[in-house]
DNA sequence: GTCTATAATTTGATAGAC
DNA sequence: GTCTATCAAATTATAGAC
């Protein structure tokens, strides 16, 4: 593969994952990404043939990429704090540069309509968002003593605040609403 | 208006709804609305000039009818979890009767991209159940000598995470996880 | 109020030249 | 790898008969 084939199929991919984030996967064309990325739709299809593979490739990158940022669980001990704020960073991240909510999170919306290529990957995105957060809380201080039912169930709860927050922030056109949504932990 | 007429603009409106509630605006077509509801294309036009006066109204609806099974905020003091537990409830409703998402949930996800007046309408209903869940727990013993932005705060809070829960409930097409996730307000 | 018919555009996708 | 050319189908929307 050459040098300027890689630099057109990662701008294929870039410009569709902003447009699925902004519109959702019906809300975007082939044509449109082919315009945005200076080819024709056909090259568009040559290096994806469908668009289900699109929507599933830029997915499966996406997840990749978010996963990677936050890096392995530590086996350590952490405070609970910190593992809740690092994902809220995360969160944050994909809405700091353009003012969108997350990828899988749009998907997410719509996935009864998708094709299953594309759920099955928007549904992979919270299996390991969602694990990532359960190891990570069971080895915080706020893990020790609680039933592993507990903490998967406090895993979700976070995860679907960040999710809900993005949401909310993006509908309200005002990205600061999200910093104030922090998720907290029950102490009791 | 005769009888056969306002059943088929009903008709209309509970498909458009159900079907947006699957895969989101840009989901669905004119032509799936009339072959579902019996009747052609150019019919459906007639009570809806244009797709996007039709999403409108579909959403405008849905946030009528939902506000309207809350009902009023009590002025008397309630218990702040009964609060909260009414407002799950009426979002598990929407999630109960064919495991799809709140419609504005949906909408909100896909609003970067959706005709103005549609992503207005979502935008209304989170100001809507925003300011009833504010109303209601500044009457709540939880309310009680905090401050309005600590309750405006905890309202998002709490919607962020019904809507997220939905979100995450739908994508795993587990909708028991949505009952799970009863949100809970600090107590500090 | 519902229909037929159709316009005008867009869509996902393919064949084949270069 | 990118192009031209094109297809078949679907899309929103309108005009006008009944």
């Amino acid at each position: 593969m050459t040098r300027e084939a890689a630099e057109t199929q990662v701008k294929i991919l870039d410009l569709a994952e902003s447009l699925i984030r902004k519109g959702g996967y019906n809300g975007f064309s082939f044509r449109e990404i082919a315009a945005g990325v200076g080819v024709k739709s056909s090259s568009v299809h040559y290096y994806f043939p469908t668009k289900a593979d699109l929507g599933a490739k830029v997915a499966r990158r996406y997840t990749d990429r978010f996963m990677d940022a936050l890096g392995e669980p530590q086996d350590a001990s952490k405070i609970a704090m910190d593992v809740v704020s690092q994902m809220h960073g995360s969160f944050a991240d994909a809405l700091a540069d353009d003012g969108q909510m997350c990828l899988c999170g749009v998907l997410a919306a719509e996935s009864a309509g998708l094709p299953t290529e594309v759920a099955g990957e928007a549904k992979e995105f919270f299996n390991r968002t969602a694990n990532w957060l359960n190891v990570s809380l069971q080895n915080s201080d706020w893990g020790k003593g609680r039933t592993s039912s507990e903490i998967e169930k406090q895993s979700l709860a976070v995860l679907a605040q960040l999710e809900g927050g993005l949401l909310i922030a993006r509908v309200q056109q005002q990205p600061d609403l999200f910093d104030l949504l922090t998720p907290r932990l029950p102490m009791d």
